[in-house]
DNA sequence: ATGTCC
């Protein structure tokens, strides 16, 4: 595939054959001259084919192959002309990240550190399947489908706050549960509150570094601070949704007169009764996720309050934001100078709405949408700030994570004769997993360079850097 | 990501 430099932080490939736009990579030339993504660029251009698609089929510098479209990719569709495909949405619906700041300082916790990571990982189930934090009739699981993060507050189970600082207020209006199939009902009714497996976790860490004071102010961090970062999603009715949507699409697709380069791109007008119908399941899935991160961090909140012994008031646990980052989204954006209505699909990738965007809330109406950006377990993760380039150059879009240079695989066949989790506390953290193989899939060597991610993105203008978090401890499935 | 194959 050839690619054409056309910015210092972006690169293009030429339209060409059924191509209705150009694809865009956004990354460094160091990224650029290293890239061997082969397969995840030919999804870009596959992707770049689909009906109604405006500008350029994208893709962030943490690209890497997905199940039709690319992860790290994003794709803009005009809403009236345009199609909505759960392959550009992902398996996990409303993956997300949720980051809350403490009054606490690291020399707090640093005696308590062992008993901490060990009570969490007691409180906060997790693994695959893994169950039990919450359990909910069907019927209720219809209101946590409507309702998302609201519904668990409403339950005693965190703060009004929490929700205005989470994306879309925690929850996509759109959502209709009458469109959910039994299976996913029966899969969702006992995982609210889990955390899962894979690459989802929950991290102690602190505040290492700040790059932007005033934005830090605005997000209420500050350095040494301690922080909880949690990574997790709409677990298995996610799953089930995404997996029922992908087996209907693939049948409606074939009555429609659209010509694919790849199965796996099945599609429906967004206009039309299929595609209202994915929209209306992604958004339950999206607000069970909503609702699930929003228990994850009451589960936070308790489990801190008992081992440290203090109050509420005294651990001051606050939300920073919680983003999405597999989601379609129906959005107002300015294409070649005109106002449009567009579906934007973000696989792997963050909104990044800038300052003054009337969607963000209004405590980060000065400094833009915080943006949260996980690394690995043993290096560090990123928060940063929406732009204006954004919104011109990406559809308000950013990375979402460092993204996998190894496959599973690998990973494991490198991490053979080691102590992952050994060699993650000889760089002081510590690490409570429950998967077999879940540490050696997700060492630190399986991803890439999350300062070069983040540098790259910054670089163009993508969002901008406002602090860094180092980890303490962790919970990982 | 995922009751890692109903």
């Amino acid at each position: 595939m050839q690619l054409k430099q056309i910015s210092p932080y972006c690169y293009e490939i030429p339209q060409s054959g059924s191509m209705n736009v150009p694809g865009r990579v956004f990354m460094s030339e160091r990224m650029a001259s290293a890239l061997s993504e082969e397969e995840a660029l030919k999804q870009v251009a596959n992707v770049a084919t689909l009906p109604g698609i405006l500008t350029a089929a994208m893709a962030m510098p943490d690209m890497h192959w997905g199940y039709g479209f690319p992860i790290g990719g994003v794709a803009a569709f005009d809403w009236d002309t345009g199609v909505i495909s759960p392959g550009g949405v992902g398996y996990d619906i409303n993956c997300g990240v949720r980051l809350a700041g403490t009054g606490l300082e690291k020399k707090e916790i640093l005696p308590a550190v062992e008993r901490l990571v060990t009570a969490l990982f007691q409180n906060i189930p997790s693994g695959v399947g893994s169950t039990g934090s919450v359990k909910l009739s069907v019927k209720e699981e219809m209101r946590v489908l409507r309702e998302g993060g609201r519904w668990a507050v409403r339950q005693g189970l965190g703060e009004p706050s929490d929700v205005e600082r989470t994306e879309d207020g925690g929850c996509m209006a759109e959502a209709d549960p009458s469109v959910i199939s039994e299976r996913a009902l029966m899969r969702g009714t006992r995982q609210l509150g889990t955390l899962g497996s894979g690459n989802h976790f929950l991290e102690v860490g602190v505040v290492d570094e700040i790059f932007d004071e005033r934005a830090a102010r605005a997000f209420g961090l500050f350095p040494d601070q301690v922080t909880v970062l949690l990574h997790s999603g709409s677990r298995g009715l996610g799953y089930q949704v995404c997996d029922d949507s992908l087996a209907f699409m693939a049948r409606h697709v074939r009555t429609l007169d659209i010509q694919l380069p790849d199965r796996q791109l099945a599609c429906a007008m967004i206009r039309s009764e299929a595609g209202r119908r994915y929209f209306a399941a992604m958004a339950c899935a999206a607000n069970y996720a909503w609702a699930n991160r929003q228990i994850l961090l009451h589960r936070a909140r308790e489990t801190f309050q008992q081992v440290l012994g203090i109050g509420p008031r005294d651990l001051a646990m606050h939300q920073v934001y919680d983003i999405c980052h597999n989601i379609a989204k129906r959005e107002e954006h300015t294409v070649d100078g005109k106002k449009r209505i567009v579906c934007v699909h973000r696989k792997g990738a963050t909104r990044a709405f800038p300052p003054g965007h009337p969607a963000v809330c209004e405590a980060y109406r000065q400094t833009g949408q915080p943006i949260l950006i996980p690394g690995d377990m043993g290096t560090a993760s990123y928060v940063m700030a929406g732009t204006r380039t954004a919104m011109a150059q990406s559809f308000g879009s950013t990375c979402h994570g460092a993204g996998r240079v190894l496959s599973r695989k690998a990973a494991k066949k490198r991490s053979r004769g080691r102590a992952i989790h050994r060699e993650l506390a000889d760089k002081g953290i510590l690490v409570k997993w429950t998967g077999r193989s879940t540490l050696a899939e997700e060492m630190p060597e399986a991803y890439k360079d999350i300062d070069q991610v983040v540098d790259a993105v910054h670089g163009a203008g993508l969002s901008k850097k406002v602090a860094r978090l180092r980890p303490v401890c962790v919970i990982k499935g």
